[in-house]
DNA sequence: CTCTACGAGTTGGAAAAACAAACCCTCAAT
DNA sequence: ATTGAGGGTTTGTTTTTCCAACTCGTAGAG
């Protein structure tokens, strides 16, 4: 084989995570989306480095994924919104969330409880739209669209 | 204030991101959930450099989310598995797989299909475990459990 | 009118991480 | 005896990150 120069696998995921998987990105988005927006607050509650922050910031913007809106002019002030696209990335925020509490805590020190509009705490769960079911990895099958790129098949532990 | 020295907020997506939000970690564990859970196999589906990889996988080991199981003595020979909460972290795969499907493609050159057990394409959505309804930003309130770490309100575009 | 403070960043230099390519080691098959 | 696969490690260079300090425009206090 001549050298294959950088050839992953063609994936939505890893496309998705090209814009929302750098260091911070998504920590922003789960504070636009508590409606901490104003940079200082961003720099408090996550504690990043201001700079970085920044290019974090320019690039959500840039992918369509936050909005940098003016709440004051006169001191001209801004702050940071999501966009549609950026809310529909919430589940996976909740996802995320729901898998920390479960595995990198004991029992009930969870730092925050999400409460769903029926009255009840929010226990996200992902379910296949067409029957309802909840997901679990053994009902899943993967059917590669891009020639050349297989599976293996299924594993577990 | 006294030099308030990195005191961000206590967040389980931010425990679950120390873990897994490393660049190529969550790439990993798609080719583990896929099957292809081999040194080179990670390599070439992932392109990813093989130190990285390497320091990758210790720590995914380390923190329980994937087991090393050799599968050949006499070469030995070990290949990478998801655990149990390994596997268990699928559904913020599929749920990322879905939003880049939906924004980062026209339509359908999705590079990959998932198919449920039911018989149709995978549509991952995230519900409420205790109505069903599928989760939407507008019917969310957040609690924070920890003193000093409020939240200003759900914030739209 | 000057002084200080706030918000929203920018700048500069040191430290850490990523990267690419080459290398190593064990065994199997030719 | 040589080649080759698999699963990494080593070395040296290039990028990023990180931190602290600085800037700029404006508002409000004295």
């Amino acid at each position: 084989m001549a050298a294959a120069p950088k050839n992953p696998r063609p994936c939505s995921i890893a496309d998705a995570l090209a814009l929302v998987g750098e260091k911070y990105s998504l920590l922003v988005l789960r504070e636009v989306c508590l409606g901490n927006g104003r940079f200082d607050q961003l720099v408090r509650n996550i504690g990043a480095p201001r700079d970085i922050l920044a290019t974090r910031l320019r690039r959500l913007v840039e992918a369509g994924i936050l909005t940098r809106q003016p709440y004051s002019e006169r001191p001209q002030r801004f702050e940071y919104r999501p966009t549609r696209a950026g809310l529909e990335l919430e589940p996976v925020l909740m996802t995320l969330m729901a898998w920390g509490d479960r595995h990198l805590r004991t029992d009930d020190d969870r730092p925050m409880v999400i409460e769903h509009v029926c009255g009840n705490e929010l226990v996200p769960q992902v379910t296949c739209r067409a029957c309802g079911e909840s997901v679990r990895h053994e009902d899943l099958t993967a059917h590669p669209q891009v020639p050349g790129w297989t599976v293996t098949g299924p594993a577990a532990v």
